[in-house]
Formats: structure tokens, C-alpha cells, sequence
DNA sequence: ACAATTTACGAAAACGATTGCGTTTTAGGC
DNA sequence: GCCTAAAACGCAATCGTTTTCGTAAATTGT
């Protein structure tokens, strides 16, 4: 059965489509009688307006592109579900693009945007990002966007992270707490700006506490998992290994949990282990894994009611540039 | 700086609008001068078709819906990943909505897609969905659907699922030999066929083994968190309690980890945990939790080819009605 | 050299919804 | 009863792309 359309009801009620279109968007010009009757047939043939008649006229589509890295990861997951709630509450739809940390899948799902296809977008970008010649391209679409959690601080774009930098310090500050004295660090790209906050708060935390900072302990991982194992296998493995950890992903810390089982290394005895995560069973692991946890519900919803407000133009000057949350350091027995 | 269209095109080079137009989709009408121009410019001005345009022409919209209960589910997660996978591949947009496990919410979902915003539809049921009003209705929208995991027995469309009714019988049968007696059930609800199967699965495997189902063992829950810890507090600090349980959700295995922890029971001296479970992390908890594991990632791609397939009319004859993926049960010491 | 094809392109009508503007009807004022 | 103004509705253009059909020019065959 084919949908009906504005035709179809114009016909049934012997009205013009465009006195049925205005009474469906509740003109003044039409009369509250044919509104009624209008309306009434509409919910009866269970009519939905073509989004796409709509799309080409009006020039917008109630459609909002999140462009993420990955999705089975816990902090976009729940980053994620924060848009969609925010979304749906709006009426809008969320199309979602994975980049898979890779740069040329970010730069293919910046130009579908191109067409005019969403009305804003909600991105985090790859860990493969280096320059921004097509982060640079969003400014030429002229559309909304708004950058979380891994933003590029050089563009001119509402951003919503978190207090990367003092929460790592405060990570760090908790290892040294716990009297470890060769803390490494387990980071990821140097492009992205939160792993340099990390990484600095870092050292910072070291520094104030009068411990010089080890490059060898301070390590860079890709995406290549069978290959990080490998490093964290050496390091762990080798002759003067580090009795703490500070991982600034979730993924590295498994991997160190992983490391740990094989080489019976206890933890925390051995090896102190915190790590920024949003694990979910944090506290259930052998032993629970003290965290730094990042709202990243929150993160997704405030990063979309900035989105919205964009897009509709509502109380656009007081949007901030830049909203920070705050993350929680949740100490459990990895680092006791 | 407004995208440029087939008619700034047109106008560049002195062709007409639908010159360009066929020379951009290779037609065999151009020669292979134009289309050479012609591509040689669109690819300098970067130019995207527009959706919507081509949208209303066509009546396609190479987009495909994601109907699902959640996203911050590891299960759901996982088959998203695979989804998308295949739709990128395919050159296909994604949208998701998420239904909160809410019956409202998917019958919403459903009817955003009778409009022609969509060219397939990829849905698993929330768990309030119990009779199938609603998703009859997916039968007169012309467009293809594939049921995933949690699907509708009652409608003729494609299914791609997992070993349910034997994973369950493994399960249990997995604790009896364990030296379980007493073995509880923790499903979800009961209007899903495939918590049905799994409990049933459950139910002959203790009677194949002479074990009489105790219908105290057997627990449905809902989606409210708290209430369910209640209802596992309960069980396992009252006065018969388990020594073993099958759960069927994944969250229900966490809720058992957790009360035994707060109730300091031993696992799996006390009682022994068994869960389907995507949980990346099931080999570091504590301790190790025994899983059925779901092949999650090759639903979301079998369930999508199968779609795409649908989509574009090919070898449409040898499209199963039904697929079955095997689950696997990896045995660790939460049931040792 | 002339008819018959073939090649290469353009004109124009869709697709369905929106909207400015013109037109008809009704109500109101005197 | 006539004029003005407001109320209620229809006409038609528009958004950008696709596609059918028509036609001029180039090519082929004899």
C-alpha cells in the first residue's frame, strides 16, 4: 500500500495540497473547521510527511551525524546514549558513522555531509587525525557542529570534554599516594589533544613529587592490539618493570590485566593498575580496577542540547565555548 | 559557501542539467570527453549529490534503520559494530534509534519509517513487546526487514538468531556436571521467544537429568535495576538459597556478582555463575565468569547482508527464512 | 551522394512538500 | 445596500535530481 501523501488527502477532502499542508503545520490561514477535518484524515491514514520533500524544500531534515571512532568501546557507547536520548526528546533522528580510528573513514563521513544530508554533527575524532584539512571542510558546510571528549581545540567549535589533565595528575598523585616509585604511563596518539593532557598531568604529578619522568615508561599505543599486548608483555616481562600503571585507555588496562594473569604478576602487590574506564564490572574484576570514570552519558547529552540549540538558534550567545566535566577517581583494590 | 548542484555544474561547463547528470552516473548517452569534464569539476567543487532530491526522484534513500532496545549493551553493541561494518562497505547511511526497552518508544521508531526514509529496517524487540500490532505494520511499509536475536516468530521476514534452545540445555547441563542441585534461572521476559527458549532449554536439561524444575528457581525481571538486585538479594540470602544459576542476561550475571560479593558468598564454592554474556572483560573478573557467548559482530553482518540483499533484489531466491549462528560456551572458574 | 543508423546531447516532466501571493467568500461598518 | 477588510482557500513556483523522449549532428553503408 502505498503511503499516502498530500494528494491523497487533498483529494478525499476536496481541498487544495495546500490548504492541506498549511493546516497540517497550523497556519493562520486556515479555518479551525478544515483543521480539524485535515488533521482527523491524517491520523486516519496514518500520514507521514516525506522527509525527503520536506529535506529539499525546507533544506533541513531533522537528522544529526554522530561521527565516532568506534562503538564498541564503553565511553562512546554511553556517550551515544546520551545523544539519542537528547535527540529523540527533540524529534530528530542520528545517523551514526564509525570511523574505526581510521583517518580516510573520517575524512569519507565528512563529505556525506557535504549534501546537506543532517542539520548538525556531533564528532570525536580518530586517533590517526593529525592536520585538519577536513575537520577544516566542516566549517565550509554550514552547519552546527560541536566536538566531545576527543576534540581539536585549534577549531572554532563548541567543545565538551573532560578534565583530562587534573584528572590524570590526580591518577598519578594516587599511584605515588600509594608509594609506587616507576609509575609508567599507557597512552595513545600524540595527535589527540585529551592524551597529551594526560599524559602531561602526568608528568606534572611526577614532577611535583620530585620523580624524574622515565621515557621508557612512558609508551604510546596504536591500534594494533596483538602488537600492544606485545609492549606491555616486554615491559611487564623485563628486567626492571614498573610497580605502577596509569592507563589513559581502558583497553591498555585490560591488556595489563591480561599481561598480569600470564605472567602470575599479582595485583597490587606487584603492579599498582589505574586507568581512565567506564567499565561497567570495574568493580567485579580480579581485583576491581580503580578508575578514573568519565561522565560520558553526560558528555553525550550536553554535547547534544549544545547541538540543538545550534541548530534551532536558540539562546546561541550564551553557549560557551567550551564546557569541561569533571571525572571521578573511584579508588578499588588495583591500587591498594 | 552553498554545495554546489547539478546546475552550477551545468553552468560551468555550457552542458545542460541532464548531461551532467547522466555523465556523473556513467550513462552510455555521454561521450567520454564530457564525462571526463564533467567528473574532472564535480571532483574539484566537491560535489555531493543531493539526498534528498535524489531521494524523492528514486524513492530510495541508501539508508537503512536500526531498530534496537539499547546501545549500553555489550551484545547490542557488538552486532551495531557488525552492522555498520557491511552498511559502510555497501555505501549505505545508518540510522539507529534505541526503543529503551519500551513499547512506545518502538512503535514510534516504526512509524518515523513509513514515510520512505529508509530502505530496510534491521530490528530486534524490546521486551515489552508482546503482541505484534505494531510490527504487522512493518509488513504494508514496502520495504525489507530482518528480525536479529530478539525476534518475532509470528511475521514472515527473515531471522538471523543464535542456538538458543541448545545453548541453554548446554548451560545447564554445564552445571549439573559441575555437581549442581540446585539451579536457578534468571531470564528476562517472558514474551521474547527467545527468553522462552532459553528457559526452556534450561527446564529439559534439568529433566533430561532427572532434576524436577522448582518454579521458586525460576526468575523473570524487568527493566528496573534496583527491584531485580532486590529479587537476587533475596534468593541468594534467603533460606534455600541456589548453588548455581543460568543466567540468561547478561546484567543479571553482574547483579549475582554483586550481591555475592555484598553478601560475601563464594563464587563458585557457594554458588556457581553461568551467563550469555558479550563481556569483553568475563576472562578478569572475580573470578572469571563462565559464558555462553553470542556471536554478536556476525549477527549484525549476517543480519545485514541478508538486508542489503533484500535491498537490492539480489539472489533474492536463496535468502533463508531462518539463520542460526552457534553460540560457544567458554568455561571458566566461575563454575569450577 | 543519399538514406539509415548511431552518437551525443537538451527539454521537460516528474517526485512531494512548502510558501508567497492572488483570489474568492464572508463579515462588518455606515 | 454598498464598500472595506478580514478570513479562508487555491495557484503555481520552487527545491535538485532522475529519466523519458525528442532531435541535431556525426557516422556508416551502398
Amino acid at each position: 500500500m502505498k503511503p499516502a501523501n498530500l494528494k491523497t488527502l487533498a483529494l478525499e477532502l476536496n481541498l487544495s495540497i495546500s490548504t492541506v499542508s498549511k493546516a497540517l503545520r497550523d497556519s493562520y490561514e486556515i479555518s479551525q473547521d478544515t483543521k480539524k477535518k485535515v488533521i482527523d484524515l491524517a491520523k486516519k491514514l496514518n500520514y507521514q510527511p516525506n522527509p525527503f520533500a520536506s529535506g529539499l524544500r525546507k533544506k533541513s531534515s531533522k537528522t544529526i551525524a554522530v561521527i565516532i571512532p568506534e562503538i564498541a568501546n564503553n565511553f562512546f557507547t554511553l556517550a551515544m546514549d546520551g545523544i539519542q536520548v537528547i535527540a529523540q526528546e527533540m524529534g530528530y533522528h542520528v545517523l551514526t558513522y564509525l570511523t574505526q580510528e581510521t583517518l580516510s573513514n573520517e575524512i569519507a563521513s565528512i563529505n556525506h555531509l557535504r549534501s546537506g544530508r543532517v542539520d548538525g554533527v556531533l564528532i570525536s575524532i580518530c586517533n590517526e587525525t593529525s592536520n585538519n584539512a577536513h575537520l577544516e571542510m566542516l566549517s565550509e558546510i554550514d552547519i552546527p557542529v560541536v566536538f566531545f571528549d576527543r576534540v581539536c581545540e585549534s577549531l572554532p567549535f563548541p567543545k565538551v570534554t573532560t578534565d583530562d589533565y587534573e584528572s590524570a595528575f590526580k591518577a598519578t598523585q594516587h599511584l605515588i599516594d600509594a608509594k609506587c616509585k616507576r609509575i609508567a604511563f599507557f597512552g595513545g596518539s600524540r595527535h589527540l589533544s585529551i592524551m597529551n593532557k594526560r599524559r602531561n598531568g602526568y608528568i606534572n604529578a611526577l614532577e611535583k613529587n620530585n620523580i624524574t619522568a622515565d621515557p621508557d615508561l612512558i609508551l604510546d599505543f596504536n591500534n594494533n592490539n596483538e602488537a600492544n599486548l606485545q609492549v606491555v608483555r616486554e615491559l611487564l616481562g623485563g628486567k626492571n618493570p614498573p610497580d605502577g600503571i596509569f592507563s589513559a585507555i581502558e583497553k591498555l588496562a585490560i591488556n595489563a590485566y591480561d599481561i598480569c594473569y600470564q605472567l602470575n604478576l599479582n595485583i597490587p602487590k606487584q603492579v599498582k593498575i589505574i586507568s581512565f574506564s567506564n567499565l561497567r564490572t570495574a568493580s567485579f574484576l580480579g581485583p576491581p580496577l580503580t578508575t578514573i570514570t568519565q561522565p560520558a552519558f553526560e558528555i553525550g547529552r550536553e554535547a547534544a542540547a549544545i547541538l540543538f540549540k545550534l541548530i534551532e538558534k536558540k539562546q546561541v550567545n550564551d553557549i560557551p565555548d567550551k564546557i569541561v566535566l569533571k571525572s571521578t577517581l573511584i579508588a578499588r583494590e588495583s591500587t591498594m
